[in-house]
RNA sequence: GUCCCCAUCGUCUAGAGGCCUAGGACACUGCCCUUUCACGGCGGCGACACGGGUUCGAAUCCCGUUGGGGACGCCA
């Protein structure tokens, strides 16, 4: 049987990186085992689940390069796959469960509900639903819902103990009496999570259940769903959470690193960095690697090689893998992530950039990519590149302040003014001529031209940030430097 | 409170009884390279939570303690 497995966000906020983790995870084993990787939308939750989110959290995963083979919009065999457009399946489900006697209707309300779950707290009982409407005789029951009284459907939980064989985790016991009979339909007609999960991860003809560790509480419940509709379940692997510093679930607090796949996104991190990143957390290739590319992370991914204890979340780390992608990348592959400017952030690439013959951007872009951790840094570093007199930084300025700074400038000047032919080799001969002449060599020699060239005390190799800003400019900049000392 | 999960350097992790005086990576740090900064290369610092077993031998297996986390919802 071909592996099926599933994302299913809900549309309630913005895509989690736990969430792209969860992803990442689902679509390596769907590609890995030349299988299908299903996109379901949750949104049971009127109140909360909102389309802009739902645009949002697709259009990350697409940014991220996790497409799905069916889900909304792509479509498949086994659609709709938003939950919303599939209510009377779960609804013809659960009355066929009730006509079995494994369901019932529940008329108890939320007020009541709510004060007997706090009683039960306080009485240092699990606070589970009591089941007293499960003593009410069907044919009264559905008599007061053919009179229009509102009621919930609840789940008559068999009272057995459930094991749950997972992959990361191997055989988890619950004992019998985890949880009350609990709703599978709201009184608002909409089926809750473990119901519509179960129902979905069965019609779609799911075979692996690949799902953050929070939902393991959740699988004995749909484990006992599975066995009263007769069906035979998924297979489990519940991977460990994703933490913040003080090794709570991950979540936007102060003080904590970005939650929202966006947020790395808009700060200049690439798909493949985060993507990499975030599979290391709680997975681990069997080597050394730690910079893995999308292929490298499909051929090594294994379901026994996830880890089963919590990750912190380094942005540290992350800001590294960053970089790495952005050093070696070419110009090319510079200039289209910078073209991606998130869903409403800003362009990475300046204008004076963009504005640029093809050639002289892709080599400017490769000329700085090794100062670069994130593209936001782009407009920054790209700053000296253009315009007459790039503004200087304070190391700078103090530089051009050193006592042989106005001289190195001045005969530097002339000595690129007198090149026969421009090019990096000249620049970088006429500056070893400069330092012999006057006696001047590393610090002393490099950083005055430094800041003269480009405003900074720091940057890409200066004989060749030279060589880009051509001869004008530099003996302008350079006289400029030594003039204005 | 109840149930469940987890426990190796600050962080991510390797480790499935002897290969471990515990390996790699980030961070921090020293040196080297480039006549500068950065990049890069080579080192250093730094951990098996604790207590009992089992065994000739335990980071690895078992039990307990402690600590942390998750779940107990008409959220997912």
């Amino acid at each position: 049987m071909s592996v099926r497995v599933r994302f299913a966000p809900s549309p309630t906020g913005w895509l989690h990186v736990g969430g792209a983790r969860t992803a990442l995870f689902n679509w390596l084993y769907a590609r890995q085992h030349g299988g299908t990787f299903v996109l379901r939308i949750e949104d049971t939750d009127a109140a909360r689940s909102t389309d802009a989110s739902e645009r949002g959290v697709l259009d990350d995963l697409d940014w991220l390069g996790l497409s799905a083979d069916e889900g909304p919009g792509v479509g498949g065999p086994y659609g709709p796959y938003r939950q919303s457009e599939r209510l009377d399946l779960y609804r013809e489900h659960a009355e066929a469960m009730i006509d079995k006697g494994q369901a019932y209707p529940c008329f108890c309300d939320d007020d009541s509900l709510e004060s007997r779950r706090r009683s039960a707290l306080a009485a240092g009982k699990p606070p589970h639903y009591d089941g007293r409407c499960r003593a009410i005789p069907p044919a009264a029951a559905a008599a007061r819902r053919a009179a229009g009284e509102a009621c919930s459907i609840r789940f008559t939980v068999p009272g057995t103990e459930w094991t749950v064989r997972d992959h990361v985790r191997g055989e988890v016991k619950f004992p019998a009496d985890i949880v009350g009979d609990f709703v599978i339909v709201r009184s608002s007609g909409l089926p809750t999570y473990n119901f519509a999960c179960v129902v979905d991860d069965h019609l779609m003809r799911i075979t692996h259940v690949l799902r953050a560790e929070e939902h393991l509480a959740n699988t004995p419940r749909q484990l006992m769903l599975y066995a009263a509709l007769d069906w035979t379940p998924p297979e489990f692997a519940h991977v460990a959470l994703i933490l913040n510093r003080d090794r709570t679930k991950m979540s936007k607090r102060e003080g904590e690193a970005a939650v929202a796949v966006g947020d790395w996104r808009r700060a200049g991190f690439v798909p493949e960095a985060l993507l990499g990143y975030l599979a290391l957390l709680g997975f681990h290739p069997g080597d050394d690697r730690e910079l893995l590319t999308r292929d490298e992370l499909r051929e090594a991914f294994a379901l026994e090689r996830l880890g089963s204890s919590g990750s912190v979340f380094d942005p540290d780390k992350l800001r590294w893998v960053n970089a790495h992608w952005l050093h070696n990348a070419s110009g090319e592959q510079l200039a289209a992530w910078a073209a991606d400017r998130g869903a409403d952030g800003e362009p990475f690439l300046p204008p004076a950039a963009e504005a640029l013959p093809h050639e002289a951007l892709l080599s400017l872009l490769e000329l700085v990519r090794g100062n670069l951790a994130t593209l936001a840094e782009l407009a920054g570093e790209l700053d000296p590149f253009f315009g007459d007199a790039p503004a200087r930084e304070p190391e700078a300025q103090a530089a051009l302040g050193e006592p042989r700074a106005a001289q190195v400038c001045e005969s530097y000047a002339d000595g690129l003014a007198a090149l026969a032919e421009w090019s990096a080799d000249g620049v970088k001969s006429a500056l070893k001529t400069t330092g012999v002449q006057l006696g001047v060599k590393g610090r002393e020699l490099f950083q005055p031209v430094r800041a003269a060239l480009t405003g900074r005390t720091h940057g890409p190799e200066l004989p060749q940030v030279a060589a880009w800003l051509g001869r004008e400019r530099c003996v302008a900049r350079l006289r400029a430097a030594a003039g204005s000392r």
